[in-house]
DNA sequence: GTGGAAAACTGAGTGCAGTCAGAAATTCGC
DNA sequence: GCGAATTTCTGACTGCACTCAGTTTTCCAC
């Protein structure tokens, strides 16, 4: 009926009627991706039915599973790719002559920041990301593979200029500054911890100084050591 | 009907019924957890059905869900209460005369080790633990907070026996020690990831490793860094 | 005991993610 | 152009987690 009512809008140019089957098939899944970007955000994740989101995306129920492989999958592509954008911004804006910690937070705070605009909908990302069907694993692998690899990579050239022990495994420190924030992300939108943004980003901040601690060089200061909350 | 069989079948002895009424509220409930744990682990989480596990607890349908929240947190419950003997049992049986990472590996390789007995179980377990519904939540905090409180005297030991710097922060670092731990248990259940048990217990002990740089006292032989695999 | 309020239980019902047998469109050999 | 083979699509259908209006059981005041 969707198709007739289209169809009838254009009744003088019949050969001119673009249906359904014109479209290819990466244009219906850019639309797809669109529909339920929209949805989600409008009615969050739960609220929002996959029969919705195909009847905006102009097509039949059974075929978005075609084209994804679950409801979850659906929201992890959807924020993997914006997720991918916001990380080449960070790394292209890295604060000049800062330090290697700074740069590390720059990034990964970075990436909070945009969590924080929905938590509800991040909230359901972060549970799936290290979860995601055989679909988007390789996608999802490539993300967090790059996002420690530039990290490294900063590791690296904060070697290259004395800041860091030439001995320091900057693989190894990327992959674990990567755990530290999915596991205090998780906790932050997870578990009801009310923590104020700044908050959460100076706890990883603390986090990755700790992770570096040992590595680099030059007189540190024995910062403070601020007891941590009970349930924080 | 079930209930009619029941009392048909103790015919001589009315009195003695013991219907399903008598039986109190927490023993159902912990025929509730047995049948949930002897079906989840027989046919799977996906495989299980909540019908089946009400009948099997002898309660209707609906009744399941005024004790538990969802089909998820049946499954946190049970593992938690597991889990607790777990870790009671690791912290009981602490190697004598160990470095504090010693102790601390000792721990949590106990738990993946349990971990590892069902993946499949675990795998639902790990991706629910961080987000459980109000019900479990205080339990799951107290739990995580047990083992990070015990971490954490682990440590204090070990200042006192002069191995750790006086300064070091014991609580923060027992935090990030979870923190690794799950990040890393995710990673190891969650993607493909086919690492074997003690390759993981490994990994997570060079974690440890270096989140405890740094405060460590005395010489400490720079370990061969092994470049880690390229998505393990 | 008895009546009546409160608590606990029930299973038919609801809504939705995901499936699948068949329909429609497309491609291709001739 | 035409039929057959192949790909793509569809929406009625299925199975299951979870709900809720109605029922049963328990408790308690008298």
């Amino acid at each position: 009926m969707a198709r007739a009512a289209l169809a009838a809008s254009h009744p003088t140019e019949p050969e001119l009627e673009v249906g359904r089957r014109q479209r290819n098939k990466l244009d219906k899944r850019a639309r797809i991706l669109a529909a339920a970007r929209e949805l989600f955000s409008r009615k969050g994740f739960p609220a929002t039915t996959t029969a919705e989101i195909a009847a905006r995306a102009g097509i039949g129920a059974g075929t978005l599973f075609l084209y994804v492989a679950s409801k979850e999958d659906l929201l992890v592509s959807i924020f993997h790719e914006e997720m991918d954008r916001v990380a080449d911004a960070a790394f292209a804006s890295l604060p000049r002559r800062a330090s290697v910690l700074d740069e590390i937070v720059h990034v990964y705070g970075a990436l909070i920041r945009f969590h924080e605009r929905d938590r509800g909908l991040a909230r359901v990302f972060v549970k799936e990301l290290m979860f995601v069907g055989e679909v988007n694993r390789a996608s999802v692998g490539a993300f967090i593979d790059g996002l420690q690899r530039r990290t490294a990579e900063r590791i690296e050239a904060a070697k290259a200029r004395g800041e860091v022990d030439a001995a320091a495994p900057s693989a190894e420190i990327a992959v674990h500054c990567f755990a530290l924030y999915i596991a205090l992300l998780q906790r932050w939108l997870g578990l009801g911890t009310a923590l104020a943004t700044a908050e959460h980003v100076a706890r990883l901040r603390l986090a990755f100084d700790f992770q570096l601690r040992g590595f680099v060089r030059g007189p540190r200061p024995a910062r403070p050591s601020r007891a941590p909350r009970a349930r924080a």
